[in-house]
RNA sequence: GUCCGGAUGGUGUAGUGGCCUAUCAUGAAAGCCUGUCGAGCUUUCGACCCGGGUUCGAAUCCCGGUCCGGGCGCCA
């Protein structure tokens, strides 16, 4: 059984004298007296319900007056064109039931009349998610998941799913999460960096994977999550300058679909997106440190990581997407390959976003025995890299990739002030509900 | 982890020692009203994070705790 023929927003007043049938929740209530609007709410939008008293009868226009805000109700009735009304109809009733009614008072106020702090929405996010504008941020975030995948697959890019349980925290680096798994410890996996390479030995070719990721950094920041969804990509026979094209071609790709295909999203949301141009611009990691130090107070040496501060400057300094190349090696993971005629700076690369980080990926090291050095390089045991390293002793291609976070993607693209509105249920160091 | 700021009805807030039996908005309850569209009007309801201290007197000052926000750090 199919409740509704249709979602408020897909009413116009081109149909006039349309019988329909719509549920969603009630967004408000006005009583005149002896006429009364209902203004229902679904994921479409608003649509006004016309009670006239003398029309309808008393016990319909009694139920309406009594229904609590949120409820959910279903009318049936006709559509009629007129002016006087929101949006130039209105629904004429000849039924309206309450499916399920809200108690009161609410945790927060769905209309957006009164503010609401994150923390209380984060608590009642379900009622949260019922304001328009956050609705509109999660179904602009499944068009450009769905996007993605569109691109991948042009590209003949396969859709796989590594493990997220893992037995050992081998990678070195961010701290995992350890679980416990039946006899053995296990951990929630940080990256399928190491899976996806693999891959690669395992004659994929082009693999793409959208899965959750686990870390548990005890960071709290605007931009950082202990769960957060990444879209990883790794491919053979290519290198770093290869995989910046697939990489700046996807977000692209993620920025023009969305301002096609969600105009109703972008308009409540009061936003106009502008489609990044490709080629992004590409600075060196040592470039970027020289206009860095254009400016008065500069702490940072060759070889550190760059700092917030340095990230902020070179933001608003260059003012769109682009990307940080040629990293110093010290600074990248053991699997990010260096140059051969330079070893002290890498294949490796970051996309920036003015405002932060999105990506990060690189050309890997795909020799056994130079990925065995640079594990020992790194101060790590190749022991316990065994079920990696062996997917490199019998032929692994030369391969490229990078791990982009979603709600980074989506945060930057949509201006969100803090990942948590990018993010319908997020996991931070002090949240686990709900 | 650290620095700064904060915690007042369901929600968002005003209130820096007595003028607070605590402001305003929203909401809820009851009533009036036939074109509202953040409807309007009348009446009513509902709150000072926890513990200790200072003081004749604490929402307000001090100490401790808990929680929240922002910055930094951390983030292969």
């Amino acid at each position: 059984m199919i409740f509704r023929t249709h979602y408020s927003g897909d009413i116009t007043p081109e149909l006039d004298g349309e019988e329909v049938t719509l549920a969603g929740f009630a967004h408000e209530t006005r009583d005149l007296g002896g006429i009364a609007f209902l203004v229902l709410r679904d994921r479409k939008g608003l649509a006004q319900v016309t009670l006239v008293k003398r029309l309808v009868g008393k016990e319909m226009f009694r139920t309406v007056r009594s229904i609590s805000r949120e409820s959910v109700v279903l009318v049936r009735g006709t559509v009629k064109a007129e002016t006087k009304a929101p949006r130039g109809f209105e629904i004429l009733p000849t039924e309206v039931k309450v499916l399920s009614a809200a108690k009161v008072p609410l945790p927060l106020d769905p209309t957006e009349k009164v503010e609401c702090e994150l923390d209380t929405r984060l608590d009642a996010r379900f009622m949260d998610i019922r304001r328009p504008c956050v609705l509109a941020a999660f179904e602009i975030e499944s068009a450009v998941l769905r996007s993605l995948r569109g691109y991948f697959y042009i590209q003949g890019i396969t859709e796989v799913f590594t493990p997220k349980i893992v037995a050992a925290a081998t990678e070195g680096g961010t701290d995992l999460f350890p679980i416990s798994y039946f006899e053995k410890e296990a951990f929630l996996n940080q990256s399928p960096q190491l899976y996806k390479q693999m891959l690669m030995g395992a004659g994929m070719d082009k693999v793409f994977e959208i899965g959750p990721i686990f870390r548990a950094e005890e960071h709290d920041t605007r931009r950082h999550l202990n769960e957060a969804i990444s879209i990883d990509v790794e491919v053979s026979f290519a290198d770093d300058k290869d995989v910046m094209e697939i990489l700046e071609g996807a977000v692209a790709e993620a920025y023009r679909y969305v301002a096609e295909n969600c105009r109703y999203q972008l308009e409540v949301l009061g936003l106009e997106l502008k489609v990044p141009k490709t080629p992004f611009r590409k600075v060196t990691y040592t470039e970027a440190l020289e206009m860095a130090s254009e400016r008065s107070e500069v702490k940072m040496q060759w070889g550190d990581d760059l700092d917030t501060e340095t990230e902020k400057f070179l933001g608003e300094a260059i003012g769109e997407h682009y990307f940080l190349t040629d990293w110093p090696s010290s600074i990248k993971p053991y699997y990010t390959l260096p140059y051969e005629d330079k070893p002290e700076i890498c294949r490796g690369f970051d996309l920036m976003h003015p405002r932060m980080e999105l990506a990060s990926g690189a050309q890997r090291v795909h020799d056994y025995n130079q990925l065995v050095a640079r594990i020992k390089e790194k101060g790590l045991d190749p022991e316990g890299f065994e079920f990696y390293l062996k997917a490199f002793r019998y032929g692994m291609p030369p391969h490229a990739g990078w791990g982009l976070g979603l709600s980074r993607l989506v945060m930057t693209m949509l201006n969100l002030e803090n990942i948590r509105d990018a993010v319908i249920f997020p996991r931070d160091r002090r949240r686990l509900v709900p």
